[in-house]
DNA sequence: CTTCCTGCAAATCGTTTGCATCAGT
DNA sequence: ACTGATGCAAACGATTTGCAGGAAG
């Protein structure tokens, strides 16, 4: 299903970097192991509590950015500036097509600035973001959810 | 030194629109005639209190919004989820190369989505987001400011 | 058994809203 | 004068922090 981390890979980085393995860890692990698309932290929560009905959003929170600065999930502000995460693919230089309504997510290889693009000023170019929105077909199959 | 309106372009859309033209409205128009880059509202509220010490964040937030609306002004979430905003350029279709120091953008033409990609899936594309990151050639010169 | 992790509660930050007063038309 | 805009304060949602008890190693 995932085309980044597996639960394994992931409790590996963890243990690898001397965090323990609890329970709620190992769901989250799952929980993006089984997910293409972003999910926000309050998604998250929601799956997480349907095994741990007692977790806590700042479990949660912290999990998160414990994962993120692990380089196991990918952080990312959505276009309306809402904070989401996802199993990160550190393998290659790749960009994405999203979907608007259901946020599943491809990666593409095409990068524009392997092109030649003459940019103005004389800026030392760090790095860049390239994103596509757009409808996926199941989406544009399936009446819309608003 | 504004490539997109001037004072009198926005109060005069301002007026078209029925909104009244009050000075705090006017002096804000003022900021962002004057600014090339993003502002975040804390930058507006910084700016406003010059002319208008007793001035409250809400107005602020209010006026950016309603500017935002009417197309005067360009909202913006940075890569960190930050929201800024910026005199929009509604001219022509144009992407941002913006200084990660001082925030000063520039904008070029060169568009991506123009030429023939191949994208994964069956979306229906919608819209897309470019924006090259780099260091500005004063900041390059200037001391970092960290 | 020690240290790290969790859950609770409270603090914090950015943004929005209700309301009485004030100013633009 | 009438109506919309302002400033204040308080509400609000998302995220962070301090701390005592509980679980992983």
């Amino acid at each position: 299903m995932s085309e980044s981390h597996n639960v394994q890979d992931m409790l590996a980085v963890m243990s690898r970097n001397g965090w323990r393995i609890t329970d709620q860890r190992r769901t989250m692990a799952q929980i993006f192991a089984n997910q293409d698309g972003y999910l926000s932290p309050k998604d998250v929560y929601d799956q997480m509590t349907v095994k741990y009905p007692s977790v806590s959003f700042d479990t949660v929170y912290r999990n998160l950015r414990m994962l993120s600065e692990m380089g196991v999930l990918e952080q990312f502000y959505f276009m309306d500036g809402g904070l989401k995460f996802k199993g990160s693919c550190l393998s290659h230089h790749h960009h994405h097509l999203i979907c608007v309504n259901c946020e599943k997510t491809l990666t593409f290889d095409y990068c524009p600035m392997e092109q030649q693009m003459v940019l103005p000023g004389k800026y030392k170019i760090l790095n860049h973001r390239f994103e596509v929105y757009g409808i996926c077909e199941e989406c544009q199959n399936n009446p819309p959810t608003t």
